[in-house]
DNA sequence: GTAAAAACATGAAATTTATCATGTTTTTAC
DNA sequence: GTAAAAACATGATAAATTTCATGTTTTTAC
């Protein structure tokens, strides 16, 4: 269930710097502070429905999100991730259409919400917000083009690699080079769009060639270069 | 080669009411005609290339237009398709990145080439615009997450029906329910993401199945509720 | 702490899809 | 108009991947 926590304000908040909100004033921030709103959710929960009606974002202030999709045969299909510092939910709300996908905790997250009208009034009032969100929305448009090419064209081996760098990006490795992000195989295949089997098969495989090392859900990369060039990626 | 043609004039522009344009004032429609240029491009020619820069946006007054990015096989792989009334190139502009995808036309074409300069400023100064691109980029994207899923989980024979119905919803039957727009089997295999031998083995099935007519590359939709249903498409 | 459930793992078989080989038809370029 | 090239077509084979069966390990819930 979600918790009622201690507001996080804007002004001091950890993972503005990283966000489409970097560079809002103070007034800005406690305009924000007075009609936002937060809550805490375990792992599992989820955030949002994908085909529900959003009136706002949400701004990820702590935790690790998933967001994905459900297929014809109720398979999930992972789109993207979110950590502290990002939105979600903004893609719906700006096209005015259902959420696209669900949104899922992998871990306790601390998620604020701010309602479409001080969106829109961000967008309206604050030009650099609004570069931000198309830049945003850009970017994550030549992502998916991306991902795209490489579903319709690699084979499995090759897409799992380059969803292990991926994860690297997006999550970073610790000092023992492990990913930041802890997911079962079956996470793993609905990234890659595969059979759960044909992750444990192909990780195995990895680890007997030493490209990483595998210990229940924590995934070391040991040969980053080696996986970049299983996954067949030269740009 | 390129052209030169009389410049179409975007406040009589036929395919501006269709458009993120379509509430252009008298002004700005001057204004933009004032800084714009307009080729046209024979079949088979290419708009701009993936990996370039681009210091503006295009914008299609006639003609259709097929966009791809190159795998890492050289395979292309058809990401969208623009016709009248359509932009191409925003992302790249917006995000300010590279170009993430080639466009060439599919027949013969007039494009206009609208500055970055004059873009920034209609997004600065028309809120209307600046929300329609907004609207534009955030659609495109929940379009992209959805071929994303389907790639990703349905089989060859499910995604070709499905392509087929974009492309009716792209380009509209004719009279006789023949697609309008003329592609190669290689094409269409560049879109479902499979080998061009699947494509022609497949069309020959819906053929029997009377699903569809085919004419070389005339294509024609018999029975849409049937290859909906073909495509699995519930929603 | 223990039972139940979920996740992980692996081999064998089945299925899907791609590749290769080859021939025909259609289009393109002088 | 004709030769060459490209596109279309089809069968046979090969390869990739999924599915199914089954067993082990790990996690979860009282």
């Amino acid at each position: 269930m979600k918790k009622n926590i201690e507001m996080p304000r804007c002004a001091t908040c950890g993972s503005r710097n990283k966000s489409v909100f970097c560079d809002m004033s103070i007034d800005e921030a406690k305009d924000m502070d007075s009609v936002k709103g937060c809550n805490i959710y375990d792992r599992g929960q989820v955030i949002f429905h994908e085909g529900n009606r959003t009136n706002g974002i949400y701004c990820v202030n702590r935790g690790k999100i998933k967001l994905f999709q459900l297929g014809s045969e109720g398979k999930e299909q992972i789109i993207r991730f979110a950590k502290e510092g990002d939105i979600i939910g903004y893609r719906a709300l700006l096209s005015e259409e259902p959420l696209s996908a669900s949104a899922e905790a992998l871990e306790e997250a601390a998620v604020c919400f701010i309602p479409k009208s001080q969106v829109l009034k961000m967008i309206t009032e604050n030009p650099n917000f609004n570069f931000k969100m198309l830049k945003a929305l850009s970017h994550e448009l030549g992502e998916a083009a991306k991902v795209i090419t490489d579903l319709a064209q690699k084979p499995v081996r090759e897409r799992l690699a380059e969803t292990l760098l991926m994860l690297k990006d997006t999550f970073e490795l610790d000092n023992e080079k492990a990913i930041q992000v802890k997911l079962s195989r079956e996470e793993l295949a609905n990234i890659v769009g595969t059979a759960t089997e044909s992750v444990i098969r192909l990780l195995s495989e990895f680890k007997k060639d030493k490209l990483i090392a595998v210990e229940g859900r924590n995934i070391k990369l040991l040969n980053i270069p080696e996986l970049t060039r299983t996954a067949n990626i030269f740009d």
